[in-house]
RNA sequence: GGGCGGUUAGCUCAGCUGGUUAGAGCGCCUGCCUUACAAGCAGGAGGUCGCAGGUUCGAGUCCUGCACUGCCCACCA
């Protein structure tokens, strides 16, 4: 194995060749398994990124952890599918390629449908593979061979299917309801689309005057805003002036004293000279404003529906892009701001405007494109959700789907109760186009898997395809079948469906995840039961299940180092190209999981990712070490097969023949299981700790000190050491692999010599943990040492002792285990303490000056410097402090037969047990102030 | 208007079901190029765990209130 690795640690040129060699070797590619396979399996959906999409920290979490787990279990023998691809993104590809038209002075609309389309196909092959591109740099180890994208051909087929069963089963319905329109668009947008942001804003009361009444008080008006009408007049507020323009009649609440004189009678509206109803409805609240309301059917929902039940008719005043129609009489054309200003001048004007009051109000905007939404009526297809709904929530309250953290499925479950129907169609070129079809004659429209030739109703051959387009989300809901073959059945679907898990962000828990989980138990209930698909897929034992995915975790946010959310028009988003450029890629994933505890964002700070560069330079190292050790003095020598994850004794050539061995051998299956406890239950943060903490603070520090002077021997106890350092190492590297994938891979492969049996650490088991290699004693006996090697450099250093000098120490040690035990580790005492004579005495050497005592042992050094005994006192005092203070509580609690009554044993025991120790070390330190004077 | 989260060392954060004297990284101070690593090694300083009550033998951890802060949801003119 005498591999040099180069002296300096270059992530960027190693990176780069390990992801290529990932693809190209095909290692992730995931074929149907063979009849009568019976590993489990473990499948993951990619979140699919839009083909606009540029890789951001999001994503990058959303994929480091997502590979952290997909790694994990593939290396304990799942078959592991991660199936990647991207999303069309209706609105967002169309506005790019719009955008790439306007600057050549085209429009959509001029170039007509099938052009337009043809370009965005173009911009697609040209720019659409960028986010995948970027997705290798990240090492993501996705099935490259299964990629789709929204739009292929199959899954078109798909989306066509499901929505010719939905509307079949008649949860899907064609009419003219309010909708969020996007003028800037011009097209509708689903409530999840919108973004409400709390603006300062003007609510203005307009009057109206009464048909056929005289206004008592006329005379006394005169002198307020324009001049007033001489009849009686109910006063509106409202928000929108401009769609007064609009209005159908007045509502009042019938319960409202102030109105009841003017139940049945009509007002005249302002400025279109048109007679409108005053009705009682509830939309009328009597405690809000005048208690009268103006109602517009076409331009808002509440009105809308108080108008359905009023027989209303609904007037629309503005065309798709937001200008002024001809409903709006001499406004007609004006921009609907230009309008409101216009209509409030004529109010005034003529006396209709009563007056203009501040007032806060939250307005919605597109999130594309942040223009203002407007609620309009238009034409659009929706989906009766509440029976897709009900299951999807049953689904989560059963158990079905677990969702982690917890708080995201009380939440998913209250969205669930408080849903709308869902409006699917788009105004849009770019999308699966609603197969549904107008007949030129009579106006039907069909619904049909292919375009149909007559009219099913008058027989006309005119037939014109639905121009909408369905929202995107309609399509992804599907992916967790669609990609597996669906509709055909298929034996991937019975392999890989259900899908176990689902990262994502909290963002698209609505628009994705609910939309998955309502489209799968509605598609798929069932589709388990296939006996020939059971039958050859070999997984008859398969619980039944209908839901697209059995567990959902929800990851953190990106934030920046200041915890602002990242946002380009603050121009303080952190590009994770720029970063892994400068750290690495490993390292960049490691910050990413070592600060990913579940359920608090993350403020990203790049000060961590530098900090863990050089964890890899350590490890890096660490590696240079082993291969200088070992070429020296076992060339050929190779890690063992590691089959099972486990650290073989003997088998793998570990032998645990000194205590240092034995501790990181109990060390190592310690961190091991913790490290697989930990992402069982996505701890990221904490996986990557232990194994940070491991190598650099036990394996590092202590390990490879305590075997150097084995290593230097050159005997029989060095090749030993050797064979340990090979094992632990490549086991310590394939505990870290799912983590760092790229470092691992370097040194692992480097330590294979191309001779390894797998082409690859990732296609290596993962190490477990042995209970049975636990030592406790080991551990125990270790810690001793160390304290007892730490408190000798301490003195060192309190004596000033010149660094290259090596001291000589007394010793006592309280049972004669603990000096038989140091006396067997001499060497290792002498080397990383810098001692040169260690001599043991029979009686306690606390109180000397340049001694410390503790409760296993006293050390001595011996040493003639002068102490510096004002700094000593200082320093004993606080310490005496602090046991004091131990003491104390640890009193009180013993002292207190409640406690001894209900404390569980241990507790009680290692109190007792710390009490002792803590008495011991008062008397030695009260003893050692007193020798030294200090007052 | 509802709902959820955060507040622990100078900074960024851990601390899972309450149990020894509350941890890490960075930064800071002191000393070291010790033959894997100065992207390193050794040592050190630094916290009344937001505030006030309560439950408990025992509270950073559970409960209540308050303060500050962030996020999500909502068709009130």
């Amino acid at each position: 194995m005498p591999h040099d690795l180069p002296k300096a640690y270059e992530p960027g040129e190693i990176e780069k060749r390990w992801a290529d060699y990932w693809i190209k070797e095909k290692l992730f590619s995931v074929p149907t398994p063979p009849e009568g396979e019976t590993r489990p399996v473990f499948t993951l959906l990619l979140p699919p990124p839009n083909v606009t999409g540029r890789l951001h920290m999001g994503h990058m979490l959303n994929q480091t952890q997502m590979d952290i787990i997909v790694r994990w279990h593939r290396m304990r023998g799942f078959i592991t599918l991660w199936l990647p691809g991207t999303d069309h993104a209706g609105i967002a590809t169309q506005m790019m390629v719009e955008k790439q038209l306007e600057r050549e002075g085209k429009k959509r609309r001029e170039m007509g449908r099938e052009k337009f389309i043809e370009r965005v196909w173009e911009w697609k092959r040209e720019y659409g593979g960028a986010i995948l591109d970027q997705m290798k740099r990240l090492g993501a180890s996705v099935d490259w061979d299964r990629e789709y994208f929204t739009m292929d051909d199959n899954l078109s087929h798909a989306v066509r299917e499901v929505f010719v069963r939905l509307y079949e089963q008649g949860l899907i319905y064609r009419g003219s309801y309010i909708v969020n329109w996007c003028p800037w668009h011009e097209t509708a947008i689903s409530d999840l689309e919108v973004k409400h942001e709390d603006v300062p804003g003007k609510l203005w009361e307009i009057r109206y005057p009464v048909v056929g009444t005289e206004n008592p008080h006329f005379s006394q008006n005169r002198g307020e805003m324009g001049h007033p009408p001489s009849q009686e007049c109910i006063t509106v507020a409202t928000t929108r002036p401009e769609t007064m323009l609009g209005d159908t009649a007045i509502a009042v609440n019938a319960k409202d004293e102030r109105y009841t004189h003017l139940h049945g009678k009509k007002v005249l509206l302002p400025l279109m000279n048109r007679e409108i109803p005053i009705i009682t409805d509830e939309l009328a609240q009597p405690e809000f404003g005048t208690g009268a309301v103006k109602v517009t059917p076409a331009h808002d929902p509440n009105d809308f529906a108080a108008g359905k039940r009023h027989n209303l008719p609904e007037i629309n005043v503005m065309d798709p892009r937001g200008r002024m129609n001809e409903n709006a009489g001499r406004f007609a054309g004006l921009d609907r701001y230009e309008a409101r200003k216009r209509v409030l001048h004529d109010l005034q004007e003529q006396g209709f405007l009563v007056a203009e009051k501040d007032y806060a109000l939250s307005i919605g905007k597109c999130e594309r494109c942040g223009t203002v939404i407007e609620p309009r009526l238009s034409e659009q297809w929706f989906i009766k959700i509440k029976p897709l709904a009900d299951r999807a929530r049953e689904a989560v309250e059963s158990g079905e789907i677990t969702i982690a953290p917890d708080n995201y499925r009380q939440i998913y479950i209250n969205w669930m109760n408080n849903i709308h129907d869902w409006c699917i169609s788009r105004q849009l070129y770019w999308g699966h186009q609603i197969p549904a079809w107008t007949c030129a004659g009579c106006s039907e429209v069909m619904v049909a898997r292919e375009a149909p030739t007559k009219c099913t109703k008058c027989g006309g051959a005119q037939l014109e395809q639905v121009p909408d387009v369905l929202d995107t989300w309609f399509s992804s809901g599907l992916l967790p079948f669609t990609t597996l073959g669906w509709p055909e059945k298929t034996l991937d679907q019975a392999v890989f469906y259900p899908t176990t898990l689902l990262i994502t962000a909290y963002e698209i828990l609505f628009f994705w995840v609910a939309r998955m989980i309502m489209f799968g138990c509605h598609f798929m209930q069932g589709h388990e039961q296939d006996a020939a698909i059971k039958k050859a897929s070999g997984y008859a034992g398969k619980k039944d299940d209908s839901v697209p995915f059995r567990h959902v975790y929800i990851h953190a946010l990106v934030r920046d180092a200041e915890r602002q959310k990242m946002s380009k028009t603050k121009g303080n988003v952190i590009d994770p190209l720029e970063i892994i450029e400068r750290f690495g890629t490993d390292a960049t994933r490691f910050t990413l999981a070592a600060m990913a505890a579940p359920g608090t964002d993350i403020a990203f700070n790049e000060n961590r990712t530098d900090g863990y560069r050089a964890f890899a330079n350590k490890i890096w190292n660490a590696a240079r070490f082993m291969f200088m050790n070992v070429g020296r003095l076992e060339p050929g020598l190779r890690p063992g097969t590691a089959e099972g994850g486990c650290l073989h004794i003997g088998v793998d050539g570990f032998q645990a023949a000194t205590l240092e061995d034995r501790w990181i051998l109990s060390r190592f299956n310690r961190v091991t299981a913790d490290v697989n406890d930990a992402l069982a239950t996505y701890r990221f943060h904490e996986a990557a700790n232990r194994i940070y903490d491991f190598f650099w603070g036990e394996f590092c520090d202590w390990y490879l000190e305590l075997i150097k002077p084995r290593l230097m021997a050159e005997d029989s106890s060095a090749r030993a050491a050797c064979g340990n350092l090979v094992a632990l190492f490549d086991a310590a590297l394939r505990l870290l692999h799912p983590v760092m994938p790229f470092i691992t891979e370097e040194i692992w492969q480097a330590m294979q010599e191309g001779k390894a049996a797998v082409k690859s650490i990732a296609l290596t088991s993962y190490p477990q943990a042995d209970e049975k290699q636990l030592d406790l004693a080991a551990e125990t006996d270790m810690a001793i040492l160390q304290d007892l090697i730490v408190s000798i450099r301490n003195l060192r250093a309190e004596l000033k002792v010149e660094p290259k000098v090596k001291v000589p120490i007394e010793l006592f040690a309280h049972e004669r285990e603990v000096r038989t035990m140091i006396e067997q580790n001499r060497g290792a005492l002498e080397r990383l303490a810098n001692v040169e004579k260690m001599t043991f005495v029979e009686s306690s050497l606390a109180k000397l000056a340049g001694a410390r005592g503790t409760a296993r042992f006293d050390v001595h050094v011996v040493y003639e410097r002068k102490v510096d005994v004002a700094a000593e006192c200082e320093r004993l005092k606080k310490e005496l402090e602090k046991i004091e203070k131990g003491i104390a509580s640890g009193e009180r609690q013993l002292g207190n037969e409640q406690f001894l009554a209900k404390a569980p044993a241990n507790v009680v025991e290692n109190l007792r047990k710390q009490r002792q120790e803590l008495g011991v070390l008062k008397e030695k330190t009260e003893e050692k102030l007193k020798e030294l004077g200090c007052r």
